[in-house]
DNA sequence: CGCAAAATTAAGCATATGCTCAATTTTATG
DNA sequence: CATAAAATTGAGCATATGCTTAATTTTGCG
C-alpha cells in the first residue's frame, strides 16, 4: 500500500477536474492542492512543477485517445462500426472517459510552449488514425468516394463533438453508431 | 469616424484571440492591452472590468451560433442541407467564424460564476435549435426514426467537432454537407 | 520501543494579476 | 488659435501565483 502513490493519483484526478474547468493558465497549484485536501508544499513534493502535472495528464489523454481500430483482416465497415460502438459505450458508462475528450480538445487549442507536449500531440494526430481503414473501405468499394481525409474529419469530428455535448449535458442521448457510419458508406439509392 | 469605437472593437478582437489561446482565467487584461498596443488603463477605460469583456464576446458568439434555419415552408431536407452548407462556406472563407465556434465551446465548459452568462448560454441551447426541423422531417417520413434529440446531437455535434478541427488545422478538408445529411435521412437500401 | 525514511506543513520570496486614479496627450470644433 | 471633450498613459495598491525551504509529523520495521 504505497500511500504516496495514492496521493499522487488523487492529485492528478483533482488536477484534471480543475484543468477542465479553468484551463491550463487559470489552474493554480494552490487550488489543486486545496481541493485535494493537501498543502502546496506537498503538491510540489510529488510534482517538480506545474507543467509536469499537465504533461502527465496529456500523456494519459493521448494514450486513451488512441483507440486501436482492429483492422486485422476484418471488413472496414465492421471494424469501424465496432470502434464507434466502443467509444459510445465508454461515453455512457465511464464519465472520466468523456472528460478526457474535453481535456484533450482543450489541450489542442491551448498554446503551451512545451516541446514535449507538442511532440506528443503530433504523435497522436488522432483524426488521421482512421485514414488507413477508410482507404481500405474505399478500395473495396464499400465506402463512398471523396477525399479520405475529409471522411476522417467527418466521422472523427462527429465523435468529438458528440462527446463534448455528452460531457456538458450528461443525459444527452447518444446517436446510434450506425448513423455515423452512414456518413461514409456508399449510398445505394 | 469614431476612433474610440474602433479601439474598442480592436480590443475585443485581440481579447478573443487571447481567450482562445489561454482560456478565461489565464487571459490577463495586461496581455490583451499589450497585444493591442494599448495600456492597461485604456482597456479599463473602455470596459469596466474583465468579466465585461468576456460577456460582450459571449453575446456575439451566441448571436453567431443562432443560425436561422429557414424552415419557412421549405422541405426539411433542403433547409437543413442549406444551413449546413452555409456553415461550411463560412468556415472556409471566414476564419473568425471558426474561432467563435472554438470560443463558445470553451465557454460552455468553463465555470464562470456570472448569472448573465449562464442565462445567455441557456437561451442558446444551440443543439436543440434543430429539433423542430428534424421532427417535421420525421413526420413527413423523410428522416429516419429514433430519438429526435439524438439526431440533433449527431448532426450538430458533427458540425461542432468539424469546426474545431478546421480551426486547429486550417487546411483540413471539410466533408460534404450531403454526407452529414446521410446521418439523418431514412435509408432506402 | 527506537529511528530512519516518507509524508506533510507553514511561512515566505519574487513576480504577476485586476483594477484605480491623477495626470498628460490628442482630437475635434467654434 | 483656443478650449473642452476624448483618448491615453504610467505608477501603484491589494491580492494571487509558482515554487522553495526548513521544520514537523506520520509511517513502517528491526
Amino acid at each position: 500500500m504505497d500511500k504516496g502513490d495514492e496521493r499522487k493519483k488523487q492529485l492528478l484526478r483533482v488536477a484534471l477536474d480543475v484543468l477542465i474547468e479553468k484551463g491550463y493558465y487559470g489552474t493554480s497549484t494552490r487550488e489543486i492542492a486545496r481541493r485535494a485536501g493537501a498543502s502546496s508544499g506537498l503538491l510540489f513534493h510529488y510534482f517538480s512543477n506545474k507543467d509536469c502535472i499537465y504533461l502527465e495528464l496529456v500523456k494519459v489523454g493521448v494514450a486513451e485517445m488512441k483507440m486501436d481500430i482492429e483492422t486485422a483482416g476484418n471488413a472496414p465497415y465492421d471494424s469501424l462500426l465496432q470502434t464507434v460502438k466502443n467509444i459510445f459505450e465508454q461515453l455512457e458508462s465511464n464519465p472520466s472517459f468523456g472528460k478526457m475528450f474535453v481535456f484533450m480538445d482543450q489541450v489542442q487549442h491551448t498554446a503551451v510552449k512545451e516541446k514535449e507536449i507538442e511532440a506528443l500531440l503530433e504523435s497522436a494526430d488522432i483524426c488521421r488514425q482512421w485514414e488507413p481503414v477508410i482507404l481500405e473501405g474505399q478500395r473495396r468499394g464499400e465506402f463512398r468516394e471523396g477525399n479520405p481525409h475529409a471522411l476522417c474529419v467527418a466521422v472523427f469530428g462527429a465523435i468529438q463533438g458528440i462527446a463534448q455535448e455528452k460531457v456538458r449535458i450528461p443525459d444527452t442521448p447518444l446517436p446510434k453508431a450506425e448513423w455515423l457510419m452512414d456518413m461514409i458508406v456508399k449510398r445505394t439509392k
